[in-house]
DNA sequence: AATGAATGAGCCTTCATTCAT
DNA sequence: GATGAATGAAGGCTCATTCAT
């Protein structure tokens, strides 16, 4: 077995460009075979179906993206720490990886919306962070699940414009910027003067 | 204008409908004119293709929601209460037109990217929302556009998770803590303690 | 509406051509749209598949040929006549419209089995005949349902080799000899020496 | 002979049951491969194609129908018992080895028509069997191959009714029906009254 | 203007067959 | 000899678009 998941990683990274360029119904499974350098009949003997295909795309980003968050996190014990953390990790993988991170936030809000039920770990994960930081007093009380959301957004949106060139400032800057107006967001009242 | 006067409204409220429901690419055009109440060919006297029809939908939305987002800011004068009724007014807009919301922040993100390019004026009014109120001294120096974008993405994803059910505060409450988090994230310093 | 059914009958009879020569798998309904002298799609306006389509044909096929069987026992009271007439006309029909006739016979044993169940009306009409000559005292006591079975068989085989050149007897003269065969075998005994 | 010694016979095997159950043009490759216990590629060591793998199941079945045949026949003289060891025989055989007798009485007349011409050897020994009748007395004079095609059509049908559960009436009972009708249709007129 | 039957390109999927291992 | 991954030619079916009525 000299490459044993070879022609199946091929196929995953062939349909994560095409899903992204042209959406899951927009991509045929011809383009797809052309792109992984095999033949359509191919894409059967490892899915069972093109949807199954964009399913395992998807499952496969997300599971980058979550082992690629878990690392950033590795050495952080101060919940504002994590946090930043958190923000930064997010930042960099869609620096990284943009069409991993631009298929997780994008695809599966239309296209695979019945599939990703109860999959979004990092959200989860926010939330056990605010949760945290509350028990902690780092952070005000306030509903950890809408300030993860709140959170997210934030930092998703921000990066959909930078990309599309509408944020005219330097990437670190808007990291930085982006970290601190979250903390000034959930801080406690008594750090605010710090 | 209880009913519109052309077929034409009937068939941009069926295709939303249905685009909403299966993407664009998963709504065919039978579908559209069963539920307008048209035979197919039809749609073809009102607009050249599916995509121009997919486009003019978008626009009808993106108007209709500017519309609202105007009236909601009518009469403010304050940059807060400025910045306070646009955020509830994304909220109302999304909780009594859902589908036309919907439509707007997430189609487009994938089947219509190359239409809504330099089209969302809501974004636009948001920054000059903040300008004004840094000029004025109420909002702490940021670069507006990412100002604009954080906010944005905040109170988006906060609509999504709670269409979904994720986030289990009511309804009135989530506005006033999305609102209020706004403000303790952009307001200058001197006012923390207030 | 100049010819309303016209299209719907051009498709069974282009498909009844060819399921017969290569079969229900084997006829492609391209194969089917071409000798109709229409596009594929247009098959799906009639039928929603193809499966649908050969169930049509034979559906139809056996409603013509219960009406010829009917038309041709109209005039017989006697069940001798009766038995005759029902020879007779499977053997005209088979000579007539020996497309149909085979497809009934030989289509729906392998590929519409399931399809065919208890539709076999000429079969039960065998069996009332001989149950009327069996009380009128015509025919000897044996059970109806085995009888019309070795009927019908030696019929339908007759025909069968007769179709490909293996019986060397005039088409009348077979009609007449199996006719014959038939009542001889199942004729009660006091008519044996007549 | 418990376990053929190849697996050609294991193939045979497999593809009978098979193309019984689904046809042949419904039957794949693998279905047959995965069936033998064998893959894919080594059916094509022992046949050259899937064509001449049906060929030759329904030569290796109508050999064993053969030889099934002859040795019932084997200790009969008279012709009227050869008949009656005939038809037993068919009888016999379908009952013992369904699935074989099912393939070469159906299977041929759609599929394989082409593969078939002229490998009816047991039509031709019914025929002998019928000649040498008549040549001793025993039967009425009637045009031997037509006889044979009704005898052959009479106990073919009652089998294939019989197995659907259509004739209400015990096997045994059915064979004797069925033999008595034969020889009534096809004695001569003297014996009538024995 | 409106209809809806017809089109035909193209889609996803299947499967007999081949061939490197 | 045997394997089973890979092939690629169809196959059944869909659907945006056209056009005679």
């Amino acid at each position: 077995m000299p490459r044993p998941i070879s022609k199946r990683d091929d196929l995953i990274n062939a349909a994560l460009v095409l899903f992204m360029k042209k959406g899951i119904k927009g991509t045929t499974t011809r383009d797809i075979a052309n792109r992984a350098g095999i033949s359509e009949g191919t894409i059967y003997r490892h899915f069972s179906s093109k949807e199954e295909l964009a399913q395992k795309v998807f499952e496969d980003n997300l599971e980058k993206f979550w082992r690629f968050l878990r690392r950033e996190l590795r050495n952080t014990r101060n919940p504002e720490d994590m946090l930043c953390a958190f923000i930064k990790g997010i930042f960099e993988f869609a620096r990284k990886h943009h069409r991993r991170y631009s298929f997780i936030f994008s695809a599966h809000q239309t296209e695979l919306r019945r599939l990703s039920r109860g999959k979004m770990k990092p959200k989860r994960m926010l939330a056990r962070i605010l949760r945290l930081g509350q028990a902690q007093g780092y952070f005000r009380p306030m509903q950890p699940d809408l300030a993860a959301a709140m959170i997210l957004g934030m930092v998703t949106q921000t990066i959909f414009y930078m990309r599309n060139g509408l944020i005219p400032v330097s990437y670190e800057d808007v990291i930085r910027e982006v970290a601190q107006s979250c903390l000034r967001m959930i801080r406690t009242e008594t750090l605010a003067g710090s």
